[in-house]
DNA sequence: AGTCTATTGAGAATGAAAATCAATTTTATT
DNA sequence: AATAAAATTGATTTTCATTCTCAATAGACT
């Protein structure tokens, strides 16, 4: 849990609370808010303020990621490229892989550095 | 501005209001939100509510269409499929043509009904 | 014109996220 | 271990986008 980036204003501490946001992200594998978490962590007595801050620091630290889904910020463990699938119906977000093709692809407007591709749908238990 | 789908709950009607809201939609390029909207049309004398409201229904309606960027709902008078180009300095978003390999994209998981794709970089603007 | 009812707009309510700040805890240094 | 300096915490406040409420208004239809 260092910041290998050369982005280092403050030098940042590692705490106990931290490192609880941080496993608790890795621990699920739906994609939980912010509010999602503090719930979680509550009962370790950790602050809602907290779990904003270190949410933002991990993900400036490159730890996690944040993803925006539909005017909500959503966290995913999961720092690798890849895609997302969205049911509209239950609202489940899940992972799965980038297309070969969109992992190449380029643009005359800027030099991509990360590209979010999510596939909506109704999914298989929606749809039964 | 007529419902084409079946799904009409309750009879919409049309008021000088919406043909404004989404007038002010169409003839701006940037993604606007409804904040931005609202201070558009504020000399017209028309109420935040009123602003949201609409935006709900016309993409309800399939004529304009919400487009979540950065935990913010923007609104696009561009309902064909596209993708979006978007600098992570100045945060500009562009409309970009979908790559015909991500219009054939399926999933395992859901029948695909809509995708969202998004490049994020550095604009040409930003790099200079 | 008259009736019915969806829509409007001002303001209140909600809710997520950011900011505040004294108290606490980390970390580096004796 | 004890100490000092500074970043972090958490209860709370503040901010701000979005939704809700409801009386007044104004489309749409006869």
């Amino acid at each position: 849990m260092s910041d290998p980036s050369t982005a280092d204003q403050p030098p940042r501490r590692m705490t106990w609370q931290k490192r609880a946001i941080h496993d608790a992200v890795v621990d699920r594998h739906d994609h939980p808010t912010a509010q999602d978490l503090h719930k979680e962590l509550l009962h370790q007595g950790i602050g809602l303020a907290t779990v904003y801050r270190n949410l933002a620091h991990l993900v400036k630290e490159g730890h996690i990621q944040a993803v925006s889904h539909e005017g909500e910020i959503r966290y995913d463990c999961n720092t690798d490229q890849h895609a997302h699938a969205s049911c509209t119906v239950c609202g489940t977000l899940w992972d799965i892989p980038l297309p070969e093709s969109v992992e190449q692809t380029s643009s005359e407007i800027l030099s991509v550095e990360h590209v979010t591709l999510t596939l909506h749908g109704v999914c298989r238990n929606c749809t039964a």
